[in-house]
DNA sequence: TTCTAATGTAATTGG
DNA sequence: CCAATTACATTAGT
């Protein structure tokens, strides 16, 4: 069944072993491991990884001293079980980088709802101005004309720091910036299989958890890292 | 000074060869790829692999056909041209989370930004509508008494849509939240030695560009997904 | 059933 | 030690 590439090339490997002697793969198995399915080379038996998993729960990075013991405990050479212990770390600094992604896009999601609330509320805010200003206007237009009170400037009433706000009534957007959800959107049709960890079931990874924002973003990078605002 | 294992090993090594058959490690080497280390059995030679990946380039997941081709041309087994495609398109992957990862935190960064710049408007918006008020009481203040424009209400010149900001004059702050950024800072320690890819110099990652809020973020993810404003 | 893509794992090499 | 590779195994899906 699994023996048809070795008949092939049986000849090669001949050639090979006597240039080079043999490979490392096939040190260990022959006695510790024939109990299980008998062929399985590879693969040191569940009872081996068990110990191997329950040791570097406690240190991922053990001595050599404890490294010959686990050897002797399991019927392993030093060397495999310090290659295992290389090749354990590895797959959890994989791992890790998944995980990482996986936390940042929940803090990205939860900013962007945070986002979005504000954009919602400054609109709010934004109506609100409008109306207490024609309120004010109104009012004003009521006065008797040449009143002396007919020259109060609302702006003069809000210092430097208040002023750009204003600058938002009525339309919706003076600069127009969507790049965030660019970049978002391009990676999302990208990881599309991407394997998710611990029953993930891809639902964080579908374009409807996204961020949903319209495109009225009203600040570009370059403008969000130089307080705009500040310069009226 | 890699045989030391197999002298320790010959016995054992001799009754797998006999059980099992050989591995197909070391089919193609001996011949194809002596010219430069001598020694190097497995490592495909410059050569190999610049073909590999120029192919590669063009199509990551070849027919048969133009396998076997590569195969022949490169002095190679058609199954080690699958198999190095096989790795290759794994490698890849494994790249892009990292490229998704290092993507998405320049969207959080930016959008990080963006949400900065909307809570200074929103302060600044309430900060104003707080004068507005108070401009338009005074001069209510100023009327004759039982003037019949004493009864103008102000939250009654807003629509239900718009009457949450007000509750935010004067105080920071209702909801406390910033449960967004304690995920982002903990995930910062976590990945510390994370291997970035393409000339990353680490600074993607330090805490100085992480989202740099104060603590006022004035929504929590509960009030935030149900558009609590909505509700007045 | 066979084939293959995707994933996991043991081992090697080089830095 | 670590990163990158190579080869192989296993599993799922078609």
């Amino acid at each position: 069944m699994f023996a048809k590439q070795e008949q092939l090339q049986a000849a090669a490997v001949k050639v090979e072993l006597g240039l080079l002697g043999l490979d490392l793969d096939m040190i260990q198995h022959p006695i510790t491991n024939v109990k299980s399915h008998s062929k399985n080379k590879r693969r040191f038996s569940d009872e081996q990884i068990r110990s191997l998993e329950v040791m570097f729960e406690s240190d991922s990075r053990p001595e050599s001293v404890i490294k010959q013991q686990l050897a002797n405990e399991l019927g392993l050479q030093p060397r495999q079980i310090a290659i295992w212990f290389q090749n354990r770390r590895a797959r959890t600094k994989a791992k890790q980088i998944e995980r990482d992604y996986n936390v940042l896009k929940e803090s990205y999601d939860a900013l962007s709802s945070t986002c979005e609330s504000l954009k919602r509320e400054n609109q709010s805010l934004r109506n609100q101005l409008q109306k207490l200003k024609s309120q004010l206007e109104m009012e004003h237009g009521n006065q008797p004309y040449g009143s002396n009170r007919a020259d109060v400037n609302i702006g003069a009433m809000f210092d430097t720091n208040e002023k750009a706000a204003l600058l938002f009534e009525g339309n919706d957007c003076l600069l127009s910036c969507d790049d965030n959800n660019r970049n978002v959107e391009r990676r999302d049709e990208e990881r599309v299989v991407l394997n998710m960890i611990e029953g993930t079931d891809g639902s964080l990874t579908s374009s409807e958890k996204w961020c949903s924002f319209e495109s009225d973003c009203f600040l570009d990078e370059s403008s969000c890292s130089s307080n705009w605002w500040e310069y009226w």
